[in-house]
DNA sequence: GACCTGCTGCGGGATG
C-alpha cells in the first residue's frame, strides 16, 4: 500500500524510538499519519478526513507525542488539548494513549477531564495540568471562564478535535469555535488537528480549524485518509407483504432475528426509543436460542447502558437494539453486521452507522436496511444507491447561534475584563461568527450587561459592568458562579424518573413511598396518559404504573400482554434534502422502477394508471371526496418538517378561501389536508405561491407555542433563565411559564431583542425548516399538476392511513385502522 | 394478520 517513500524523509518524520515501536508491531506509518506529522512540522493546522478505524486518532496525537518526546526534561505544561463530543471517548482515549506512551517509554502525562472527574482533580488540573488533557467542549468553556485561563493555556501547542463533523453546525460546535478563538488569542503558536468522518464538503470544517482573517477566509490543510472498502449494503425485500403504512418494521422482525443469528455481533439501529423498545421486546419473543440481545437508548439509566457497553466490550453479546446513542463511541471490533430498522433519513447518518461494523480495512462493512413501509422502500433504495456511489448529504454552513455568543461573552468576563473591540475581533476569528456584524455583537454585549432595554429595571440581568477604562468585567463572584452552573448548550426537557416502587410506603400504611432502583426517564406528557394499573413497555420490561410521587414514576414489574408503547418527544430526525431529492428521482423515473420489489412496482404502476406520476420538479396535487370530506393530497417528498410548515400555511389560506379546512397530516413524503368544501376548483398556483412565507408565516408564529419553547432554549443558553439544578425547587413547568412570560413581554416591548432573533433563527432552521420550504415552493412554481379524482389514489393510501391514525380518538385503534385500510384499498381499486 | 414514532450530547468550585 501507499506511495513510494522518499528515502531522505523517514528519519525526519518519525524519531527512531517511534519508528522501532511501529516496526515492533509490524506497522507502517500510514500516509495520512505521515501527512499529519508533516503538517505539524510546518506548524500548519490540518483536517484529517478518514473513515473509522485506520489509526485516525493516533494520527491526531502522533505529532504531539513526538514534540513532547523532544521536550527538555522537567518542563511540564499543557501541550495538547483533545476535545470529543462524548465523555466516554475522552476516557477511552486516555486508556488507549497510555499504551504507546508506556511502550515507547515516553515521559508524558495524560489525563481526562469531564464532569465526572473529581472536583479535587479538576481543581489541581488548573494549576498543575498534564501534558495532554482529554476533555469536552463544555469543560474547555469552563476552563476558559476562569482567571487561571491565561496561565493554563499560554503554552498550548495543539488542539485535537475528534468527531468534528458531529460538532460543527450545532450549538455545541458554535461554543467550541468561540473557545478556539480565545485559545488562539492566548496561545498564538497553537495549531489544530480536526478528525472527521467523510463529509460531502470539507471546506466549512477546514475554516473552522483556523482563525479567520478580517478580510477573506483561511482554511486548514486537507488530509484525506484512504477510504476503506465500500460497504456491502442490502435492502431487505422479502416475500412478505410490504405494509402500506406504519414505521415499526414489525413484519420483518423474524428476518431480523435470522440475520442476527447469521452474524457474529449485530447492531440494530432504530430511529426512535419506542421503536427500540418494541423491537427488543419482539426479538426476545422470537429468541428461541436465547441469544444475548441487549437494549440501549438515551432514556435508559446510565448504569444500565454502561453494563450493556461493558458486556459488548467483553464479547458477551450477539446484538444490541439501539438508537442514535450508539452512532458514535468506542469501537467494537466484533460487530460485523449493522441493521437499520426503518428509514435511513440521510446518507451521512447511514454511513456513520454502517461504519460501526467491521473495522478491518480490507473487508467491507455489511449492512442491512429494513424498510417499514412502501415509501420507506424507496428511501432505502435511494440511500443504498447513494452509499454505493460514495455520495453524502451536503450541509451548508450556518452562522453561529446568538444565544451561544451571549453565553460566551458572559464566560469571557468571568476570566478577566475585556475590551469590547478586542473581543469582537476575537469572536469574528471563529469561522461560524466570521460574518457577525458589529451591531449584532453590541446588542449581545448589551444583553449580557443589562438584559436588554425592556429588562433594564431588573437587577438580576446585569451580569457585566463597564470599568472606567472601558473594559467590561464580571459584576460579582456570584455571577461568575452562576455562569459555571449554566455553561453549555444542551437543554433538556423536564423528565420523570422511572423507579421500582409502590405508593403508600413499604409497610402498607399511607405515607411516602421509598422508591427503589431507577430504570430511566420518561417525559411528563406520556406519564400523564397513564392511570394506575396501566402497563407499558420500558427498559425492555413490561411495567405496571403505580403512581407518581414528586418526580418519580413508580412502577412494578408485570406480565401483562396489554402494553402501551412509551414515546418521547425528541426533536425530529429530518429526512435529508439530498436523500429526498433522490427518492423523488426514483419515483419520477419509471425506467428505474425495475430495481424495486414487485409490490412496490405494482403500487407505482397502479398510481400511473389511476392518477399520475409526476415528472421531476412537478408537484402532483390530488383531490378527492371521501366520507363527506374533501381531501387535498400533494407529494413534495421534502420531509415531514417542511410539510408541517406547508400544511399550517396552506390551511390558513384554505380557511380564507372558504374551504373550511378541518385538519392536515404531514408525512416525510406527502401532505394531506381535509376540508368541508371541494378545493378542486381553486387556483392552485395562487394557493401554493411563494408569498405564503411572508405575512402568513408571521401571523402564525406570533402565537405559536413552539416558538415559546424555542425561545426558552435560547433564554437558558444565554443565561436569562436558570437551568434546573438538583436542590433548586423549580419545576420545568415554572421555568417554561416564566420563559413564556418573558417572550410575550419582549415581543411587545422589544421586538428586536437579541434572543428573539436567536429564537427565530433556530425556528427557521429547526421546526419550520424555512430554507427547505422555500426551496420546495420555488422548485414547483409553474409545475403544479392538479388531478381531481373520484377516489383515493394508490400513493395517497399510506397518507390517509397516517391521517386516520392521528385522528382516531383514543390513539391507534387497530380494528378501526384495519377497517380503514380495507376501505381505502377497495376504493382505490374501484 | 396487519398496526402502534420521532435522536444524541454535557454540566461550579472555594472553603470548612
Amino acid at each position: 500500500m501507499g506511495r513510494m517513500l522518499d528515502p531522505s524523509l523517514p528519519d525526519a518524520v518519525l524519531p527512531p524510538r517511534f519508528q522501532s515501536w511501529f516496526d515492533g508491531r509490524g506497522w507502517r506509518l500510514r500516509d495520512h499519519q505521515r501527512a499529519v506529522l508533516e503538517a505539524a512540522r510546518a506548524e500548519a493546522s490540518a483536517l484529517l478526513v478518514a473513515p473509522t478505524g485506520g489509526g485516525k486518532t493516533l494520527a491526531g496525537f502522533l505529532p504531539s507525542l513526538v514534540e513532547l518526546s523532544e521536550r527538555p526534561k522537567n518542563q511540564r505544561s499543557l501541550h495538547t488539548l483533545y476535545v470529543s463530543p462524548l465523555k466516554a471517548l475522552a476516557v477511552d482515549i486516555e486508556r488507549n494513549l497510555k499504551t504507546p506512551i508506556e511502550e515507547i517509554g515516553l515521559d508524558i502525562q495524560v489525563e481526562a477531564r469531564t464532569g465526572d472527574t473529581k472536583s479535587s482533580v479538576r481543581q489541581r488540573q488548573r494549576t498543575r495540568p498534564p501534558d495532554i488533557l482529554l476533555t469536552t467542549p463544555e469543560q474547555i468553556a469552563l476552563l476558559l471562564a476562569h482567571p487561571s485561563a491565561e496561565d493554563l493555556f499560554s503554552g498550548l501547542r495543539c488542539v485535537v478535535l475528534d468527531e468534528l463533523h458531529a460538532l460543527r453546525g450545532s450549538k455545541r460546535g458554535d461554543l467550541l469555535s468561540l473557545d478556539l478563538a480565545r485559545l488562539w488569542t492566548l496561545a498564538p503558536a497553537l495549531r489544530t488537528v480536526g478528525l472527521s468522518a467523510t463529509v460531502a464538503d470539507p471546506l466549512p470544517l477546514r475554516r473552522y480549524l483556523v482563525p479567520q482573517p478580517e478580510e477573506g477566509s483561511a482554511e486548514a490543510a486537507l488530509i484525506e485518509g484512504k477510504g476503506g472498502v465500500r460497504p456491502d449494503v442490502r435492502v431487505m425485500t422479502g416475500e412478505d407483504r410490504i405494509p402500506w403504512s406504519g414505521h415499526s418494521g414489525r413484519h420483518a422482525f423474524g428476518a431480523v432475528y435470522e440475520a442476527i443469528k447469521g452474524a457474529t455481533t449485530t447492531l440494530v439501529f432504530t430511529n426512535t426509543r419506542s421503536q427500540a423498545e418494541v423491537c427488543f421486546q419482539e426479538l426476545w419473543k422470537l429468541n428461541e436460542d436465547s441469544l444475548p440481545i441487549a437494549l440501549h437508548h438515551g432514556s435508559l439509566e446510565r448504569a444500565q447502558r454502561e453494563r450493556v457497553e461493558a458486556a459488548m466490550q467483553a464479547g458477551g453479546l450477539r446484538a444490541i437494539v439501539c438508537t442514535a446513542t450508539l452512532d458514535m463511541g468506542i469501537d467494537w471490533g466484533a460487530v460485523d453486521l449493522v441493521i437499520c430498522l426503518g428509514a435511513p433519513k440521510g446518507a451521512s447518518r447511514l454511513v456513520q452507522r454502517i461504519g460501526r461494523a467491521n473495522h478491518r480495512m480490507d473487508e467491507p462493512s455489511r449492512a442491512l436496511l429494513v424498510p417499514a413501509n412502501r415509501f420507506e422502500v424507496l428511501e432505502c433504495v435511494a440511500a443504498k444507491e447513494a452509499v454505493d456511489a460514495g455520495l453524502l448529504d451536503g450541509e451548508g454552513a450556518k452562522p453561529g447561534a446568538l444565544d451561544v455568543l451571549c453565553q460566551h461573552i458572559w464566560g469571557m468576563a468571568c476570566a478577566e475584563p475585556f475590551h469590547p473591540d478586542h473581543l469582537y475581533r476575537e469572536v469574528t476569528s471563529a469561522a461560524p461568527y466570521a460574518g457577525l456584524p458589529r451591531e449584532v455583537f453590541d446588542r449581545a454585549l448589551d444583553f449580557v450587561a443589562t438584559g436588554g432595554y425592556a429588562m433594564k429595571a431588573y437587577d438580576r440581568y446585569r451580569r457585566i459592568v463597564r470599568q472606567p477604562d472601558g473594559r467590561m468585567r464580571i459584576r460579582d463572584p456570584r455571577t461568575a458562579q452562576l455562569y459555571r452552573l449554566n455553561a453549555g448548550t444542551i437543554v433538556e426537557m423536564p423528565v420523570y424518573n422511572v423507579r421500582i416502587g409502590r405508593l403508600g410506603g413499604t409497610d402498607g400504611k399511607p405515607g411516602r413511598a421509598r422508591p427503589g432502583r431507577k430504570l430511566g426517564t420518561m417525559e411528563e406528557w406520556f406519564t400523564s396518559q397513564l392511570t394506575p394499573g396501566d402497563t407499558f413497555l420500558f427498559a425492555g420490561e413490561v411495567l405496571r404504573f403505580e403512581g407518581i410521587q414528586e418526580t418519580d414514576v413508580l412502577v412494578t414489574k408485570s406480565r401483562s400482554d396489554e402494553v402501551k408503547i412509551p414515546s418521547w418527544q425528541g426533536s425530529k430526525f429530518p429526512l435529508s434534502s439530498f436523500l429526498s431529492a433522490r427518492v423523488r428521482d426514483i419515483v419520477n423515473d419509471p425506467a428505474r422502477w425495475g430495481q424495486l420489489p414487485a409490490q412496490v412496482q405494482e403500487w407505482l404502476h397502479l398510481q400511473r394508471r389511476k392518477s399520475y406520476v409526476p415528472k421531476p420538479d412537478e408537484l402532483l396535487i390530488e383531490t378527492f371526496e371521501r366520507a363527506e370530506k374533501f381531501h387535498l393530497v400533494c407529494y413534495p417528498f421534502d420531509g415531514r418538517i417542511a410539510h408541517q410548515s406547508l400544511g399550517t400555511l396552506l390551511t390558513r389560506r384554505l380557511e380564507r378561501a372558504g374551504m373550511q379546512p378541518l385538519g392536515f397530516c404531514p408525512t416525510e413524503y406527502a401532505l394531506s389536508v381535509w376540508m368541508r368544501r371541494d378545493p378542486s376548483g381553486l387556483d392552485m398556483d395562487a394557493l401554493f405561491d411563494e408569498d405564503m412565507l411572508g405575512d402568513d408565516l408571521d401571523d402564525w408564529l406570533a402565537d405559536a407555542q413552539l416558538m415559546k419553547r424555542t425561545f426558552r432554549n435560547c433564554a437558558i443558553i444565554a443565561g436569562m433563565i436558570e437551568r434546573n439544578h438538583p436542590g433548586q425547587e423549580k419545576s420545568g413547568r415554572q421555568v417554561s411559564f416564566s420563559a413564556g412570560l418573558i417572550y410575550d413581554v419582549l415581543r411587545e416591548h422589544e421586538p428586536d431583542h437579541i434572543l428573539l432573533q436567536a429564537a427565530w433563527n433556530d425556528a427557521a432552521a429547526g421546526f419550520l425548516d424555512i430554507r427547505r420550504l422555500g426551496a420546495l415552493l420555488s422548485r414547483i412554481q409553474g409545475h403544479l399538476v392538479l388531478k381531481p379524482l373520484a377516489h383515493v389514489s394508490p400513493l395517497a393510501v399510506p397518507v390517509m392511513m397516517e391521517a386516520g391514525r392521528e385522528t382516531i380518538i383514543g390513539g391507534a385503534n387497530e380494528a378501526i385502522l384495519a377497517e380503514l385500510q380495507e376501505e381505502l384499498l377497495s376504493e382505490m381499486m374501484a
